[in-house]
DNA sequence: ACCAAAAACTAGACATTGTCCAATACTGGA
DNA sequence: TCCAGTATTGGACAATGTCTAGTTTTTGGT
């Protein structure tokens, strides 16, 4: 059915098969999910998977400029569709639940140093990092009481 | 001899130790290394140290804001202690190699994302990614002979 | 449709970085 | 000096990702 993601492989020269085209609509279907999750979810989709393919087509997918991959601290690698506008990240301190948040600028990169130390840059990330809504009231309601990072992702 | 590094731990709540001792000179010695490298550093202080009293006494350095943790993309953490200036970093996509930016508003955060989603924000981390000098002039001397990752740092 | 070559998939071992835990040793105050 | 509280240690364990050899699938040409 997904007659369009075949061809956009093809466009970019990667080798149609059954498990990039799930892993491909798994990330497509929620952003920021890691390798594991995304394993689960094309799972559901074709019945199996290997752990090794998942992260061979994440791998090819994210080299050929189709997803990107973001690695914050204290977290395995997300993958996410939304690509080339340079976007950047706000990620709760406490759950991990990551939320876009717009580059004004767009291109990167967006930012420069005053001084780059004769670096050739290509990309400023930024990351915002916090406490999400969820974990701001669980603190204030609960207070102390649980101190393990809740899932609210 | 360094008696103001002992009060430096006492005033911060450290009971002193060899070890806290020879980690912090170690992080102070030379920044933004890894923990592996710190061991190393120490051991040839003070003679012998176990891998996961490296790890607490970095942890418990931090925690107390002496030194300051880095978690880069592709790399294990690093460690440095100039802190409380929030200052970014210039990595070297190639060999790593990673380099102080100052930041030209020195509070944290730095940068207001227009939409905060709820979040409460603490922080802008910012990591301008590129080739340093010796990498670049690698790439333009020996061409793709070695496309593995030198050791620039 | 069929075949061979090239590419991708799989399972399992392995690597790296970091944490947990129980036993032992040290530190700081009485 | 002695004791209670901390810190250190080694070894097992956990999480995430990579390597590899053998098998299966895809692709392009007949
Ligand atoms: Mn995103
Ligand atoms: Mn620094
Ligand atoms: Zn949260
Ligand atoms: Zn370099």
């Amino acid at each position: 059915m997904p007659e369009d993601a075949e061809q956009l492989l093809r466009q970019h020269g990667i080798t149609v098969t059954a498990q990039r085209l799930a892993v491909l609509r798994a990330v497509t279907e929620k952003p920021h999910r890691t390798a594991d999750d995304l394993a689960e979810a094309v799972r559901s989709m074709i019945g199996a998977i290997s752990r090794q393919t998942v992260y061979s087509a994440l791998q090819e997918l994210a080299e050929r400029g189709l997803i990107r991959r973001i690695q914050p601290a204290n977290s395995p690698a997300r993958y996410e569709d939304r690509i080339g506008d340079n976007h950047h990240h706000l990620i709760c301190r406490n759950c991990g639940a990551v939320v876009d948040v717009d580059c004004p600028v767009g291109a990167a990169p967006c930012l420069k140093p005053c001084d780059d130390a004769g670096y050739a840059i290509d990309e400023a990330e930024v990351i915002y990092w916090g406490r999400c809504p969820a974990c701001i009231s669980d603190a204030g309601a609960t207070a102390q009481r649980n101190s393990d990072p809740t899932n609210h992702s």
